[in-house]
DNA sequence: CTCCGCGTTGCATGAGGATGCAATATTGCC
DNA sequence: GGCAATATTGCATCCTCATGCAACGCGGAG
């Protein structure tokens, strides 16, 4: 009688049942347990034979290998934590789910990591090295030491729409700044003359980065009192902060400039609804991400697209390359954002 | 020397540094292996100076301790697996991120499934049992025979929005087709008498669950000859089946059922847009899921919005509960959806 | 002072599968 | 057919941590 057997006997049903394993499988089929872990691996030796008798028996016994046993001893987990936060930004659904199939393709479960705040990642990095996984994609900062800790760890991390310019990080980002400016050239370019700002939460590198391109470019453009508001990229901030910039700013802006089109869409509402204001004949509103609802008919946004499929596309290549090879130097990869001409503001003739 | 340094050695650097273990910890420490896992574990006995030597031990060297291979020896992964499709939705993602955070306050990760469509369900589950997670949230359907499997391997599975009347399974639900027959009833009571309904992906039990609803309470109150079209939830697909609604219903219905918010939207700007139409003194629509963009001044749209967090709260802690306790009996959640009175439809003047 | 009881600690083993090495089976080639 | 080369297969061991059991230490009761 197997050892098996006998232990499972012995412990009655009192114990949930123990699972099928390949022990299990090997006894069944008659042949070893590692003959029944090279079948379930790609690339290793195994005849024609073997590998029907032992299909054949793991079928039976509805058998799968188990995947965290298997991870203990490769040293590869298979899975990579993804961390993302409440903050950041309703568009980033879509980025997660395209991130996810992404890495599924290539054999690779995605963690899910969700802060409330982006400040509480020292407790999520914990869990995130306690389960090892083979790397992390964050669209949440983190600070020099965190970085330290995974890289002790020796796990390669992208960021995700974050970046540091000193740093040796991967990351992949769209160019805020350049968007900003592009934005902030084509309001000027038409006449606009007093500006405001809405800009995201504050430790969102996010908005630091775009509120900082549109100021510059406002600068050099010798625009100057500039009133800028802070919200939380909701829609509902969006609304809140165009009436206090109504109430702050004696004449009116003629054009507002949102950190992100939630907030862009929210402006406008408060602008026609509360305001009676036109969009964009008496004030423009700008945004940025050009997620879903900035092409709806009723907002049509002038906005800077993400392109959300080429970021994730190269965060998962990114990443996996690091993964397999880790010596690989940092690379930090800066896509432009797609410039949508909409309604929401007028913007010059120029075609660029 | 011990084995681990030995190993070490031989090694040289040409294999990625091992990490540290709890032996590493042990040795630094001066104490067993046993007595490292037990300080780390809650309520394993410990004195408080071992507590104190190991811990310090523990910092010195960056230990933590390796989920993956606790969770090989306690049969417990504390990862349970989250299912979504891209078809379902784009109001799944708050869902996600609310799930996401709830199990983590349990100390129980997401491992993140994302399907293209609610099909390649089969290849997923694979992966499921191979990580022989604790449980499963899904949010696309599954067949009997899927079921059986997950249930063979005494896994428990929340279905999220999805059910079957005979099956013995553990649901949460928003009640779709209650919400509907209240959304009908509105408009008839308010004198609509010609109808359309645009519907979501053929494979979307939601869907189903919806067109059905509206479908019953319309025959019961005779009105006939009902235009059916079929989107995919998204808003161009809105949009596009207005304008086939248009094209072949004369004369042109009074008000459009659609499956969800954003083909709702669409639908207004189509009908807005293109046919001049004026919402809803001309037109009335009608959505579902009382989604972020629902609220928009632009189209504050009369829809059911299901209750989020109530129904995300109730998966998580049905599907803890039954990992704790395998015995429980199956239980159905269904949530009745809060009924929104907003200005895309004309309603009857009744509170209820 | 001896014995009992309780809290600590270490030892040995197991959870499920991968892999280097040696043994064995096949195949190819002359 | 004989022998080297190659492909299969099994054995033993390892990955990392948890846990049953036995041993140990210490304080209080008798």
């Amino acid at each position: 009688m197997s050892e098996q057997v006998k232990r499972r006997i012995e412990n009655g049903n009192k114990i949930p049942r123990r699972r099928v394993t390949s022990y299990d499988v090997a006894e069944l089929a008659g042949v070893s347990q590692s003959a029944v872990s090279r079948v379930f691996q790609t690339g290793a030796s195994a005849s024609k034979d073997m590998r029907d008798r032992v299909f054949s028996a793991a079928n039976k016994l509805g058998y799968r290998p188990n995947a965290i046993a298997r991870g203990l001893i490769t040293q590869r987990s298979n899975m990579v934590a993804v961390i993302i936060s409440r903050q950041t930004n309703l568009y980033y659904p879509e980025v997660l789910v395209q991130i996810t199939q992404r890495f599924s393709e290539h054999g690779i479960r995605v963690l899910l990591f969700a802060l409330e705040h982006e400040r509480d990642v020292n407790s999520t990095l914990d869990q995130v090295l306690q389960y090892r996984v083979d790397g992390v994609v964050t669209a949440v900062t983190l600070s020099h030491e965190q970085l330290k800790t995974l890289e002790h760890a020796e796990i390669p991390v992208i960021f995700y729409n974050r970046t540091h310019p000193e740093w040796l990080i991967n990351s992949v980002r769209c160019d805020q700044e350049e968007g900003e400016r592009w934005l902030v050239g084509q309001l000027v370019g038409a006449g606009h003359k007093r500006f405001a700002i809405i800009s995201g939460p504050e430790d969102s590198q996010v908005s630091t980065d775009r509120t900082r391109g549109a100021l510059q470019r406002l600068g050099e453009l010798d625009i100057e009192d500039i009133l800028i508001v802070t919200g939380d990229y909701s829609y509902a901030s969006g609304r809140a902060a165009f009436a206090e910039i109504i109430h702050n700013m004696e004449p009116h802006p003629e054009a507002v400039i949102a950190a992100n089109d939630m907030m862009a869409i929210g402006c406008i509402d408060e602008a026609r609804e509360t305001f009676q204001l036109r969009v964009p004949d008496e004030i423009s509103v700008v945004g940025f991400d050009g997620v879903g609802p900035a092409r709806f008919a009723a907002y049509d946004l002038s906005t800077v697209r993400q392109p959300v499929g080429r970021m994730s596309e190269a965060a998962v290549s990114m990443l996996i390359e690091r993964i397999e090879n880790p010596d690989l130097s940092p690379e930090k990869r800066v896509f432009s954002g797609e410039r949508i001409r909409g309604g929401s503001a007028r913007f010059t003739d120029s075609k660029i």
